[in-house]
DNA sequence: ATTTGTTATGTTACGCGTAACATGGATCGC
DNA sequence: GCGATCCATGTTACGCGTAACATAACAAAT
């Protein structure tokens, strides 16, 4: 029998508030540690004093804190993920993977946006420790020194997945950016076509554009060709963008007979122009992408693209970080995930 | 000068550990309430103080816990959103307002994948109460009654923002599906279209998708049209589904003469089939859309649709939200935030 | 000089749980 | 029959902060 000397709450705004475990322990007449083991640890427990528990809970309405468990036990059961832009569709195959596992182990996650600066993504990174996220995904490889210290010193475990980088912050879960646009732009040589055009999405400040570049780059110079600044471009996302980039291309450089577009709905954009100029895809000139949005599938002509594996890279990420967490596995991994040339029409 | 009979930690993994707030209290020689006060309320020491503090936090590293503060105050600075499906990219827009509104607030987003099914999100709804989030943005305007019910005991503000619903949870920021699908299929009448079909979404467990077709068939009758079954169909989300729903009405029902499309790039599909057949749009058929989404502006012919508020909605979910949780606002809203009809050339 | 504030800081008591250890009784071995 | 074990439950001491109240020091008011 407790002596239960009740301590009266803190300040708490209202009149009535939410149930405590101590109201659930006092109206079984338990002990609140009884309570916790009902619910938490079930084979702790009789099986009588369990039901009873659980009656308790559902009469009062009883819903645990998930706040005060963190804090005193050290353990959180959020996963923190920051990505560039929410708005860009690719990431939503990846979420849509980090939440299916998380879902089903318990845990939860919290998404910041942070734009494409290495700030902002450290300012998101703050925030996380702050809540004392278990687990860190980044889609970012590279990162600021506070943030990186920040990290460390934290000790969360950290995957990244936007490219496969050589020195990762921790593990990693990608593909190669630099492998894919190298494996594109020598499939378009392989196909024939000579004076293949790089359509770059910006790359201040986006190590996975950079790297597109740099496979392009080391494409041609495998096959022996000399890379023409007329031929590369950099352009926003969109797909405005793609279709300006297709008529300059074809405008200024008339001897160009294939776009390689390393980003987002460009490709799309500009099979869209060629179709209402009426230039013939790849008649008069082949395009690809980079991407395996759904859309691509369905334009007129259907576009060559590479297939990454977004939900995959999501699904991997997130139970390498359970892994990691749960301990079940200590050393950092480097996994590859690989991608597909997926050849269709339009090249 | 504090007696500081410290106490020993708990169990805590291994060797290092973060550093607390009591670390930088014994650093800077102060007590932690100071601290406290430096790092939150800085107006409450003084200037020097203020600084010993801050150069001692940065000294150590000591990155403030949200949860013990949470916990503490009773004050969580995280929002709840529940979304039925995140792969969906129209969320990304509404997303992205939320998340921009609450960033600058020092909020975070939480987001939890519910699917379509209304039990799974009463367990999101769960897992959200259990994290003590300071308020829920909801899609659905339907739930099961134990979801209603937590939400009421927990007393958390909620914002729906899927359909301007007559009969709020709480408050809601939207536009009325019912209306801009009435709106939509008047438009098309107005043009001179006689047998206008209808591509619904799959209703079950959808009050959005329900709500359009309660419009589009309100439209019918104020015209003293008499709705045919075979002008109505319903398919699920998707370009394949679009394509297929086209020709299906073009061959079974060849007096169609418009077709509108109530969901998601349904009407992509469409256009780009037609263009395959070389169907000519609106010649042989005109198609109008229900969305705002980017792409609908770039196929050929560009699509009629409906633009609906999206980033506005988020960002005026959130702002509600924050008000309410702050106390700046106390009363229920019903905020519509309408629609525009987007006349293009598709029909 | 005494009262009354004001400002800066400290002290105490929680918020709501869990880890670690303690306890009382039933069970087991020989 | 008696210590060793096990099981179910209780007790205590935190996790890491903040609210509310207390106090010291010094300024302004009477």
């Amino acid at each position: 029998m407790a002596k239960s000397s009740e301590p009266k709450r803190k300040k708490r705004n209202g009149g009535t508030t939410t149930s405590r475990m101590r109201d659930v322990a006092r109206k079984a007449g338990v002990s609140v540690m009884t309570v916790s083991r009902a619910l938490n640890d079930p084979d702790k427990v009789s099986k009588e004093m369990r039901l009873r528990v659980r009656a308790v809970v559902d009469e009062i309405g009883y819903v645990p804190n998930r706040l005060a468990r963190s804090l005193s036990s050290n353990r959180s059961n959020v996963i923190g993920l920051i990505v560039p832009s929410i708005r860009n569709s690719l990431f939503a195959e990846t979420i849509k993977g980090i939440s299916d596992v998380l879902s089903v182990n318990g845990y939860h996650l919290m998404i910041a946006d942070s734009g494409p600066g290495l700030y902002e993504e450290e300012e998101a990174i703050t925030a996380f420790v702050q809540q004392r996220v278990a687990g860190l995904v980044l889609h970012n490889t590279s990162h600021t020194a506070a943030a990186v210290d920040m990290i460390a010193k934290a000790k969360i475990p950290v995957i990244e997945n936007g490219n496969l980088t050589s020195r990762p912050l921790d593990s990693v879960v990608s593909y190669s950016n630099y492998e894919a646009s190298r494996a594109m732009t020598l499939h378009l040589a392989r196909m024939g076509y000579k004076q293949i055009a790089f359509v770059s999405l910006v790359r201040r400040e986006n190590d996975r554009a950079r790297e597109r570049l740099r496979g392009y780059l080391a494409a041609l110079d495998e096959l022996g060709r000399k890379p023409d600044d007329a031929l590369v471009l950099e352009r926003p996302s969109g797909f405005s963008a793609g279709a300006e980039a297709v008529v300059h291309l074809v405008e200024t450089v008339p001897q160009v007979d294939a776009i390689f577009f390393a980003g987002d709905v460009l490709a799309v954009g500009a099979v869209l122009e060629c179709q209402r100029r009426g230039w013939a895809v790849p008649g008069r000139i082949a395009l690809a992408s980079f991407d395996d949005l759904d859309m691509l599938r369905h334009v007129n002509p259907p576009l060559t693209t590479i297939r990454l594996p977004r939900y995959e890279i999501g699904r991997r990420s997130a139970e390498c970080l359970l892994d990691r967490i749960s301990g079940r596995a200590t050393e950092r991994i480097s996994l590859d995930l690989k991608f597909e040339i997926i050849q269709r029409e339009s090249a």
